[in-house]
DNA sequence: AGCACCACCTGTGGGC
DNA sequence: TGCCCACAGGTGGTGC
């Protein structure tokens, strides 16, 4: 579900609210929804820890704490929210909450269960853990030179698959990459060693740009998305190819949808070449 | 290297 | 109306 602006809303929100409150015991729902260290560790660890500051790399959101990091990744449908009188509301895929100790609470909600949390102790075991194969965080993390010396390392890869892999950059997802290989005028097909002069450098323009734009509309609600306080985002009304197949480009062709890196895939045949 | 496919889950929407 | 299948903002593993 989330992509980088989903996380990144949700962040901004939750980092005022959250700061120096201090855990109480968790409640776990689900315990296969914590990832590391076991669910029983994981519980009394958390419990009496002071979140200092959140960071975010990509789609990871990561709460600093006064001793290690809580890192939350919401996979497809995960939503994170707060509660100020440390209520959940009637939820059954509600599958974790966090209560501090003023009386409010974090809640995990998560109808597919595929999301995770991990407790790591100190930035090694965050990284070794959680962050071995995930890439640099495309908004915080990479100049246009540095984003360029990665492209040229990547010189077979076809443009799709290459902006969903994490190990490469971090923070796109299905939605963010059909609508910036639009802006590009790339075909999600073509590959690294074709671009040609400039391309690279609107790609990564276009990145920017349609992710800053995410942003600033509270992420896209395509179906399950939610942010800290239950409300929808405004970015899907301003998506140019992404789910609307047959309707028609601003250039009058109708939008296409293909099968590419194994995600669906919209683009208009005729501004991407 | 890079890619296609499956698995993990639950819900929804389109076709028949 | 109801059934069935395909598909969904993600990722990790396998095998070619």
């Amino acid at each position: 579900m989330p992509e980088l602006p989903e996380v990144e809303v949700i962040r901004r929100e939750l980092e005022p609210l959250l700061e120096a409150k201090v855990f109480a015991r968790p409640e776990l729902y689900m315990p296969s929804t914590i990832q590391y260290p076991d669910p029983k560790e994981f519980v009394s660890s958390l419990t009496g820890r002071t979140v200092k500051k959140i960071g975010r790399r990509g789609k990871y959101m990561l709460i600093y704490l006064d001793r290690g990091i809580l890192t939350v990744h919401l996979r497809m449908t995960g939503n994170l929210f707060y509660a100020g009188d440390g209520r959940a509301r009637e939820d059954r895929f509600l599958r974790l909450s966090l209560p501090f100790t003023d009386g409010s609470a974090l809640h995990f909600s998560d109808m597919r269960r595929f999301g995770r949390l991990w407790l790591t102790e100190n930035d090694f075991e965050l990284q070794e853990l959680v962050l071995k194969r995930v890439g640099p965080d495309i908004l915080n993390d990479l100049c246009r030179e540095e984003f360029l010396e990665l492209l040229g390392k990547r010189e077979r890869s076809r443009l799709k698959a290459l902006l969903l892999d994490q190990g490469f950059i971090a923070g796109m997802g299905n939605i963010y990459t059909d609508e910036c290989l639009f802006r590009s005028g790339i075909d999600p097909n073509r590959q690294v060693k074709d671009l040609k002069e400039g391309e690279a450098e609107k790609l990564y323009r276009s990145i920017r740009a349609v992710l800053a734009e995410g942003i600033e509309h509270g992420g896209t609600t395509f179906r399950d998305y939610r942010n800290s306080r239950g409300a929808l985002g405004d970015f899907q009304s301003r998506l140019a190819v992404y789910g609307r197949k047959d309707e028609k480009c601003r250039c009058g062709t109708p939008i296409e949808k293909i099968r590419a890196a194994g995600r669906g895939t919209y683009f208009c045949p005729r501004c991407q070449k």
